[in-house]
DNA sequence: GCATACTCTATTAAATCCATAGGATAAACA
DNA sequence: TGTTTATCCTATGGATTTAATAGAGTATGC
Protein backbone atom coordinates (compact mmCIF):
# COMPACT_ATOMS: atom_id res chain seq x y z
CA UNK A 1 0.00 0.00 0.00
CA UNK A 2 1.14 3.54 -0.73
CA UNK A 3 1.18 5.78 2.26
CA UNK A 4 -0.24 9.66 2.12
CA UNK A 5 2.86 10.61 2.31
CA UNK A 6 3.71 9.05 -1.30
CA UNK A 7 0.41 9.71 -3.02
CA UNK A 8 0.41 13.88 -1.56
CA UNK A 9 3.93 14.08 -2.52
CA UNK A 10 3.08 13.07 -5.96
CA UNK A 11 0.37 15.46 -5.90
CA UNK A 12 2.39 17.82 -4.91
CA UNK A 13 4.94 17.77 -7.89
CA UNK A 14 2.60 17.27 -10.17
CA UNK A 15 1.02 20.91 -9.21
CA UNK A 16 4.43 22.14 -9.63
CA UNK A 17 4.99 20.32 -12.66
CA UNK A 18 1.54 21.64 -13.69
CA UNK A 19 2.26 25.78 -12.69
CA UNK A 20 3.25 27.49 -16.13
CA UNK A 21 5.96 29.45 -14.72
CA UNK A 22 8.80 28.16 -12.66
CA UNK A 23 7.74 31.11 -9.69
CA UNK A 24 8.33 29.68 -6.12
CA UNK A 25 4.50 28.41 -5.00
CA UNK A 26 3.19 28.43 -1.36
CA UNK A 27 2.69 25.65 0.74
CA UNK A 28 -0.72 26.89 1.52
CA UNK A 29 -1.95 27.30 -2.02
CA UNK A 30 -0.72 23.20 -2.74
CA UNK A 31 -2.38 21.87 0.19
CA UNK A 32 -5.55 24.00 -0.86
CA UNK A 33 -5.61 22.66 -4.26
CA UNK A 34 -4.76 19.16 -3.50
CA UNK A 35 -6.66 18.71 -0.65
CA UNK A 36 -4.37 17.57 1.95
CA UNK A 37 -3.14 18.61 5.44
CA UNK A 38 -0.70 21.60 5.36
CA UNK A 39 1.29 20.99 7.98
CA UNK A 40 1.66 17.58 6.70
CA UNK A 41 2.88 18.95 3.58
CA UNK A 42 5.39 20.84 5.24
CA UNK A 43 7.29 17.59 5.89
CA UNK A 44 6.95 16.20 2.69
CA UNK A 45 8.00 18.83 0.46
CA UNK A 46 10.66 19.16 3.51
CA UNK A 47 12.24 15.75 2.45
CA UNK A 48 11.45 16.32 -1.08
CA UNK A 49 13.67 19.38 -1.05
CA UNK A 50 16.74 17.66 0.80
CA UNK A 51 16.54 15.49 -1.83
CA UNK A 52 17.48 17.44 -4.42
CA UNK A 53 14.42 17.80 -6.49
CA UNK A 54 13.18 20.92 -5.04
CA UNK A 55 13.85 24.32 -4.37
CA UNK A 56 12.79 27.02 -1.35
CA UNK A 57 12.45 30.27 -0.97
CA UNK A 58 11.10 32.14 2.49
CA UNK A 59 9.33 35.24 3.36
CA UNK A 60 7.12 36.81 0.90
CA UNK A 61 6.42 35.37 -2.50
CA UNK A 62 8.22 32.18 -1.03
CA UNK A 63 7.31 29.03 -1.79
CA UNK A 64 8.63 25.48 -3.12
CA UNK A 65 9.76 25.32 -7.14
CA UNK A 66 11.09 22.54 -9.13
CA UNK A 67 15.21 22.22 -9.76
CA UNK A 68 14.80 20.07 -12.81
CA UNK A 69 12.92 19.62 -15.47
CA UNK A 70 9.79 17.44 -15.41
CA UNK A 71 11.08 14.88 -17.62
CA UNK A 72 14.31 14.31 -15.66
CA UNK A 73 12.39 13.22 -12.41
CA UNK A 74 11.53 9.95 -12.78
CA UNK A 75 8.53 8.57 -10.08
CA UNK A 76 11.03 5.57 -9.01
CA UNK A 77 13.37 8.53 -7.34
CA UNK A 78 10.24 9.98 -5.52
CA UNK A 79 8.63 6.73 -4.63
CA UNK A 80 12.24 5.97 -3.14
CA UNK A 81 12.62 9.04 -0.92
CA UNK A 82 9.22 9.20 -0.01
CA UNK A 83 7.79 5.32 0.45
CA UNK A 84 11.07 3.49 0.20
CA UNK A 85 12.16 -0.09 -1.20
CA UNK A 86 10.09 -0.26 -4.60
CA UNK A 87 10.59 -4.25 -3.52
CA UNK A 88 8.26 -5.85 -1.49
CA UNK A 89 10.42 -8.12 0.47
CA UNK A 90 13.97 -6.79 2.05
CA UNK A 91 15.70 -9.51 -0.09
CA UNK A 92 15.17 -8.54 -3.40
CA UNK A 93 15.62 -4.70 -3.11
CA UNK A 94 18.35 -3.28 -4.95
CA UNK A 95 18.87 -0.14 -2.78
CA UNK A 96 17.46 -0.81 0.51
CA UNK A 97 18.82 -4.98 0.39
CA UNK A 98 18.00 -6.93 3.79
CA UNK A 99 18.73 -10.72 4.17
CA UNK A 100 15.76 -12.66 5.39
CA UNK A 101 16.26 -14.13 9.14
CA UNK A 102 14.34 -17.19 7.78
CA UNK A 103 16.14 -18.77 4.54
CA UNK A 104 19.27 -20.37 4.70
CA UNK A 105 19.35 -19.84 0.68
CA UNK A 106 17.30 -17.07 -0.74
CA UNK A 107 17.26 -18.28 -4.11
CA UNK A 108 15.77 -21.03 -2.92
CA UNK A 109 12.98 -19.34 -1.67
CA UNK A 110 9.89 -19.74 -3.84
CA UNK A 111 8.35 -15.92 -2.53
CA UNK A 112 12.16 -14.72 -3.43
CA UNK A 113 11.74 -15.39 -7.57
CA UNK A 114 8.42 -14.90 -7.34
CA UNK A 115 9.04 -11.25 -5.50
CA UNK A 116 11.72 -10.37 -8.14
CA UNK A 117 9.56 -10.54 -10.79
CA UNK A 118 7.13 -8.02 -9.48
CA UNK A 119 9.61 -5.77 -8.75
CA UNK A 120 11.15 -5.90 -12.27
CA UNK A 121 7.72 -4.99 -13.59
CA UNK A 122 6.85 -2.45 -11.10
CA UNK A 123 10.76 -0.83 -11.51
CA UNK A 124 10.00 -0.59 -15.10
CA UNK A 125 6.87 1.53 -15.17
CA UNK A 126 8.23 3.71 -12.25
CA UNK A 127 11.58 4.29 -13.71
CA UNK A 128 9.82 5.33 -17.19
CA UNK A 129 7.23 7.23 -16.15
CA UNK A 130 8.75 10.90 -15.11
CA UNK A 131 6.14 13.76 -13.87
CA UNK A 132 6.57 14.86 -17.23
CA UNK A 133 4.15 12.32 -18.46
CA UNK A 134 1.82 13.76 -15.28
CA UNK A 135 1.68 16.82 -17.09
CA UNK A 136 0.77 15.15 -20.21
CA UNK A 137 -2.02 13.00 -19.19
CA UNK A 138 -4.23 16.45 -18.20
CA UNK B 1 6.10 -4.08 1.59
CA UNK B 2 5.00 -7.88 1.88
CA UNK B 3 3.80 -8.43 5.62
CA UNK B 4 5.60 -11.74 7.05
CA UNK B 5 2.39 -13.32 7.50
CA UNK B 6 1.89 -13.77 3.92
CA UNK B 7 5.47 -14.55 3.38
CA UNK B 8 5.07 -17.30 5.80
CA UNK B 9 1.76 -18.21 4.46
CA UNK B 10 3.39 -18.49 0.69
CA UNK B 11 6.37 -20.44 1.88
CA UNK B 12 3.65 -23.09 4.09
CA UNK B 13 1.74 -23.62 0.98
CA UNK B 14 4.72 -24.48 -0.93
CA UNK B 15 6.18 -26.69 2.06
CA UNK B 16 2.92 -28.93 1.51
CA UNK B 17 2.80 -28.52 -2.18
CA UNK B 18 6.12 -30.10 -2.24
CA UNK B 19 4.84 -33.40 -0.11
CA UNK B 20 4.68 -36.46 -1.94
CA UNK B 21 1.54 -37.89 -0.52
CA UNK B 22 -1.54 -35.39 0.68
CA UNK B 23 -1.53 -36.36 3.92
CA UNK B 24 -1.64 -33.87 6.57
CA UNK B 25 1.67 -32.34 7.83
CA UNK B 26 1.56 -30.81 11.04
CA UNK B 27 1.97 -27.60 12.15
CA UNK B 28 5.51 -27.86 13.74
CA UNK B 29 6.85 -29.86 11.17
CA UNK B 30 6.02 -27.00 8.32
CA UNK B 31 7.63 -24.35 10.99
CA UNK B 32 10.60 -25.84 11.63
CA UNK B 33 11.43 -26.42 8.33
CA UNK B 34 10.55 -22.88 7.01
CA UNK B 35 11.93 -21.58 9.95
CA UNK B 36 8.55 -19.09 11.11
CA UNK B 37 7.23 -19.19 14.50
CA UNK B 38 4.83 -22.20 15.02
CA UNK B 39 2.23 -20.04 17.05
CA UNK B 40 2.43 -17.05 14.51
CA UNK B 41 1.85 -20.01 11.36
CA UNK B 42 -1.24 -21.73 13.28
CA UNK B 43 -3.43 -18.34 12.64
CA UNK B 44 -1.97 -17.90 9.10
CA UNK B 45 -2.92 -21.44 8.36
CA UNK B 46 -6.31 -21.49 10.32
CA UNK B 47 -6.75 -18.08 7.94
CA UNK B 48 -6.39 -20.43 4.71
CA UNK B 49 -8.42 -22.70 6.08
CA UNK B 50 -11.40 -20.81 6.49
CA UNK B 51 -10.71 -19.37 2.99
CA UNK B 52 -11.10 -22.74 2.17
CA UNK B 53 -7.85 -23.45 0.50
CA UNK B 54 -6.78 -25.97 3.19
CA UNK B 55 -8.03 -28.89 5.28
CA UNK B 56 -7.06 -30.03 8.08
CA UNK B 57 -7.03 -32.94 10.67
CA UNK B 58 -7.00 -32.56 14.20
CA UNK B 59 -5.61 -35.36 16.70
CA UNK B 60 -3.10 -37.72 16.18
CA UNK B 61 -1.98 -38.39 12.76
CA UNK B 62 -3.66 -34.14 12.04
CA UNK B 63 -2.24 -31.60 10.05
CA UNK B 64 -3.17 -29.39 7.35
CA UNK B 65 -3.39 -30.96 3.69
CA UNK B 66 -4.41 -28.53 0.61
CA UNK B 67 -7.97 -28.77 -0.87
CA UNK B 68 -7.27 -28.26 -4.28
CA UNK B 69 -4.38 -29.25 -6.91
CA UNK B 70 -1.78 -27.23 -6.77
CA UNK B 71 -2.20 -25.55 -10.23
CA UNK B 72 -5.82 -24.08 -9.48
CA UNK B 73 -4.14 -22.06 -6.61
CA UNK B 74 -3.10 -19.20 -7.71
CA UNK B 75 -0.96 -16.46 -5.65
CA UNK B 76 -2.95 -13.48 -6.11
CA UNK B 77 -6.16 -15.48 -4.58
CA UNK B 78 -3.26 -16.32 -1.57
CA UNK B 79 -2.44 -12.72 -1.64
CA UNK B 80 -5.61 -11.20 -1.12
CA UNK B 81 -6.43 -13.52 1.93
CA UNK B 82 -3.25 -12.62 3.64
CA UNK B 83 -2.16 -9.50 2.33
CA UNK B 84 -5.51 -7.85 1.48
CA UNK B 85 -5.59 -5.72 -1.84
CA UNK B 86 -3.64 -6.06 -4.40
CA UNK B 87 -3.70 -2.62 -5.53
CA UNK B 88 -1.26 0.01 -4.13
CA UNK B 89 -3.98 2.33 -3.69
CA UNK B 90 -8.13 2.02 -2.28
CA UNK B 91 -8.90 3.77 -5.48
CA UNK B 92 -7.84 1.35 -7.92
CA UNK B 93 -8.38 -2.23 -6.09
CA UNK B 94 -10.86 -4.29 -7.78
CA UNK B 95 -12.06 -5.82 -4.73
CA UNK B 96 -11.26 -3.74 -1.81
CA UNK B 97 -12.21 -0.12 -3.54
CA UNK B 98 -12.22 2.87 -1.44
CA UNK B 99 -12.70 6.38 -2.75
CA UNK B 100 -9.97 8.39 -1.75
CA UNK B 101 -11.54 11.63 0.73
CA UNK B 102 -8.85 14.02 -1.09
CA UNK B 103 -9.92 13.33 -5.12
CA UNK B 104 -13.05 15.36 -6.43
CA UNK B 105 -12.70 13.10 -9.46
CA UNK B 106 -9.95 10.45 -9.36
CA UNK B 107 -10.09 10.19 -12.97
CA UNK B 108 -7.87 13.42 -13.13
CA UNK B 109 -5.57 12.03 -10.60
CA UNK B 110 -2.11 11.39 -11.89
CA UNK B 111 -1.60 8.88 -9.09
CA UNK B 112 -4.94 7.31 -9.93
CA UNK B 113 -3.54 6.50 -13.46
CA UNK B 114 -0.35 5.61 -12.64
CA UNK B 115 -1.22 3.06 -9.90
CA UNK B 116 -3.46 1.06 -12.28
CA UNK B 117 -0.46 0.10 -14.53
CA UNK B 118 0.93 -0.83 -11.77
CA UNK B 119 -1.93 -3.07 -10.46
CA UNK B 120 -2.38 -4.45 -13.90
CA UNK B 121 1.11 -5.47 -14.22
CA UNK B 122 1.41 -6.77 -10.67
CA UNK B 123 -2.06 -9.04 -11.20
CA UNK B 124 -0.89 -10.32 -14.29
CA UNK B 125 2.15 -12.07 -12.17
CA UNK B 126 0.05 -12.81 -9.21
CA UNK B 127 -2.69 -14.44 -11.03
CA UNK B 128 -0.76 -16.63 -13.97
CA UNK B 129 1.66 -17.71 -11.03
CA UNK B 130 0.12 -20.87 -8.92
CA UNK B 131 1.43 -23.44 -6.07
CA UNK B 132 2.35 -25.65 -9.19
CA UNK B 133 5.31 -23.33 -10.20
CA UNK B 134 6.27 -22.77 -6.81
CA UNK B 135 6.94 -26.79 -6.96
CA UNK B 136 8.19 -26.69 -10.95
CA UNK B 137 10.95 -24.09 -9.56
CA UNK B 138 12.56 -25.91 -7.46
C1' DG C 1 10.88 46.34 11.73
C1' DC C 2 7.01 43.88 10.47
C1' DA C 3 4.68 40.46 7.90
C1' DT C 4 5.42 36.39 5.38
C1' DA C 5 6.56 31.70 4.68
C1' DC C 6 9.72 28.05 5.14
C1' DT C 7 12.42 25.16 9.01
C1' DC C 8 12.78 22.14 12.67
C1' DT C 9 11.71 19.47 16.80
C1' DA C 10 8.59 17.28 19.59
C1' DT C 11 4.46 15.13 20.61
C1' DT C 12 0.36 12.50 19.86
C1' DA C 13 -3.45 9.26 18.62
C1' DA C 14 -4.45 5.54 16.04
C1' DA C 15 -3.48 1.60 13.53
C1' DT C 16 -0.93 -2.37 12.25
C1' DC C 17 2.32 -6.04 12.82
C1' DC C 18 4.43 -9.86 15.02
C1' DA C 19 4.35 -12.83 18.38
C1' DT C 20 3.05 -15.37 22.68
C1' DA C 21 -0.03 -17.51 26.19
C1' DG C 22 -3.41 -20.56 27.54
C1' DG C 23 -7.32 -23.05 27.44
C1' DA C 24 -11.09 -25.38 24.45
C1' DT C 25 -12.17 -28.85 21.21
C1' DA C 26 -11.86 -32.89 18.51
C1' DA C 27 -9.69 -37.11 16.83
C1' DA C 28 -6.96 -41.44 17.31
C1' DC C 29 -5.76 -45.23 19.85
C1' DA C 30 -5.06 -48.40 23.53
C1' DT D 1 -13.24 -44.72 28.63
C1' DG D 2 -9.11 -42.21 29.28
C1' DT D 3 -4.87 -40.32 27.46
C1' DT D 4 -2.29 -38.23 24.05
C1' DT D 5 -2.04 -35.48 20.12
C1' DA D 6 -2.86 -31.53 17.42
C1' DT D 7 -5.87 -28.07 15.72
C1' DC D 8 -9.06 -24.10 17.22
C1' DC D 9 -9.88 -19.77 19.25
C1' DT D 10 -9.52 -15.63 22.05
C1' DA D 11 -6.99 -12.34 24.21
C1' DT D 12 -3.08 -9.79 25.17
C1' DG D 13 1.15 -7.06 24.69
C1' DG D 14 5.14 -4.70 22.77
C1' DA D 15 7.10 -2.53 18.96
C1' DT D 16 6.80 0.04 15.03
C1' DT D 17 4.70 3.03 11.66
C1' DT D 18 1.51 6.41 10.07
C1' DA D 19 -0.78 10.76 9.87
C1' DA D 20 -1.22 14.62 11.79
C1' DT D 21 -0.70 18.83 15.02
C1' DA D 22 1.63 22.39 17.82
C1' DG D 23 4.74 25.78 18.40
C1' DA D 24 8.91 28.10 18.34
C1' DG D 25 12.80 29.36 15.21
C1' DT D 26 14.84 31.49 10.93
C1' DA D 27 15.37 33.87 6.71
C1' DT D 28 13.41 37.07 3.26
C1' DG D 29 11.23 41.11 1.19
C1' DC D 30 9.25 45.45 1.44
Amino acid sequence: MLSRKTKYGLKALSFLARQESNDPVQISVISEAENVSQKFLESILLSLRKAGFLGSKKGKGGGYYLLKETKDIPIAAIYRILEGPIAMVPCVSLNFYERCHDCPDEHQCCVHRLMIQVRDNTLSILENTTLEDFVKED
